[in-house]
DNA sequence: CGCATATTCAACCATCCGGTTGACGATGAC
DNA sequence: GTCATCGTCAACCGGATGGTTGAATATGCG
């Protein structure tokens, strides 16, 4: 469906989001440590979880009293699929994606080193 | 920038949006072409170019008083680099971008089939 | 129980977004 | 020059978004 499509790209057009993505790439986290080196509040941050959830692109499963956000790569599929049909480029460059997430994890917006 | 990568998954959360990209995808195309399957006024059609070529995703060259609109599909580039780095899955599958492309232009919001 | 921790909810605010309409500027046709 | 066509601009509107703060809801700890 293509609400899906609206929502996982709306989704990835926010870079708190993005950085979030990228996180929990390397593991799972709870909410309050995905939160810490962003500098805005933990709501604002549990909004965009709540976002990234609504679009699929994370799940979260509370264990105790703690919620762990899970990365949930399959819901970029379909997104990806639609862009690469634009492409003549290179499939994958996965050197090009590790500069991609040192610039966004030191660079920008709210993310401390 | 990450800015870039704001603006590109901006435009691309909008289905009228990437129904005008699947539309430049055959063909460069007059404004007024664009606008013509969606039933919305010329106006919001213009913006949505607007917001495209601002995201590098199109450009618009004005030839006597048409103006031609041209996907930009390197504008794309870093956003599948990006997007690709989350994902196990398989690299390209057209197919599946085929049925994504029907699906688009023909079950949705504002585009006559 | 009573308190601290983890997370969300609710209300609020400023701004952005997607659409409308009507006026306007530019170009080509006659 | 006059007129129709192509496209944008400007003002406006309702609803979404991204942030804030403060209260509320779990859960675990002692």
């Amino acid at each position: 469906m293509t609400r899906d499509l609206d929502m996982a790209f709306a989704a990835l057009a926010d870079p708190t989001r993005r950085a979030i993505l990228a996180m929990l790439l390397e593991d799972d986290m709870a909410v309050t440590d995905v939160a810490q080196p962003f500098q805005m509040s933990l709501a604002a941050i549990s909004k965009h979880l709540g976002v990234l959830a609504d679009a699929g692109l994370i799940s979260r499963e509370r264990r105790g009293r703690v919620i762990w956000c899970k990365l949930e790569p399959d819901a970029l599929r379909d997104a990806s699929v639609w862009m690469q049909g634009f492409g003549q480029f290179e499939p994958v460059d996965l050197d090009a994606f590790e500069r991609f997430l040192e610039g966004e994890l030191t660079e920008p917006a709210g993310v401390a080193g």
